[in-house]
DNA sequence: ATACACCATGGAGTGCACTCCAGGTCAAGT
DNA sequence: ACTTGACCTGGAGTGCACTCCATGGTGTAT
């Protein structure tokens, strides 16, 4: 597969494929004998598996230390399933964080309907200030 | 409060807390006579909901409309009420992505305890290669 | 009253993660 | 062989979200 479609399959640009591979994000791709990029099918796993992992958000810096014990052989095998093991928890406890905020959100939403009640029952009557942050 | 107080507090730093008021993250804050920064209670929870939110990953442009339609009164109750349900939405997916990426990872790791199993059964025998990426 | 730590502002600088570009190479169609 | 469009590299440029800095004002303790 040429760049432009493997850009188009996975929605990242060629652009940013090349910073990928230069940065050591993904490991050196298939090139064809006069040197353009021919991306074989593990090729284009390595992509759509570090799109999703950074859409998740893992660092850049944790992909290259994996891809860079992927490149070292089956010696490093317990070290890439220790770093996604930790990434993983990582993972976990930004979701936790998420979910307390989106909690958060959802206490605010609420005293968003208590006013608006208020509101429709004292309507044409007294205003109150609204104060919540 | 002084800024340096809020800054311990909240844990950002005097510089970042200017910087959130300049660009109306947060409501321009109280200040002294002599134009000194001087955090009211409600200051400090705008610092922390903003934080809070921030870190969650929530956009600085929906905060700052946030804020923004805040200071407009009350009119703008419903609007910074819907703002927070679309907020809290994409949240939502943000997470559910993160989970499937969490899913993704288990799937990982867990073949690499399979290659582990079949490595130790093996051990001094043949060498497999380890293809997964 | 003066020293000195803290705070103010505007503007410049930084690091990250791309993104764009110039100048040149490659390859498929005619 | 030639045109044309996609691709190559190295390097410069961009936008974001801070972060730092120079210069000058504030306010409290001695």
């Amino acid at each position: 597969m040429t760049i432009a479609e493997v850009s188009k399959k996975y929605g990242v640009s060629a652009d940013t494929l090349r910073y990928y591979e230069r940065i050591g994000l993904i490991p050196p791709v298939h090139r064809t004998a006069g040197g353009i990029r021919d991306y074989t099918d593990d090729d284009c796993n390595w992509v759509g598996f570090i799109k999703c992992m950074r859409s998740a958000g893992l660092t850049i810096e944790a992909l290259i230390e994996y891809v860079t014990l992927y490149q070292q052989g089956d010696e490093t095998i317990q070290a890439r399933k220790d770093l996604l093991i930790e990434q993983r928890r990582l993972l976990l406890e930004r979701i936790a964080e998420m979910q307390a905020t989106v909690e958060r959100l959802d206490g605010k939403i609420e005293r968003y309907d208590q006013w608006n009640q208020r509101f429709s029952q004292q309507l044409a009557q007294s205003s109150s200030k609204n104060e919540q942050p």
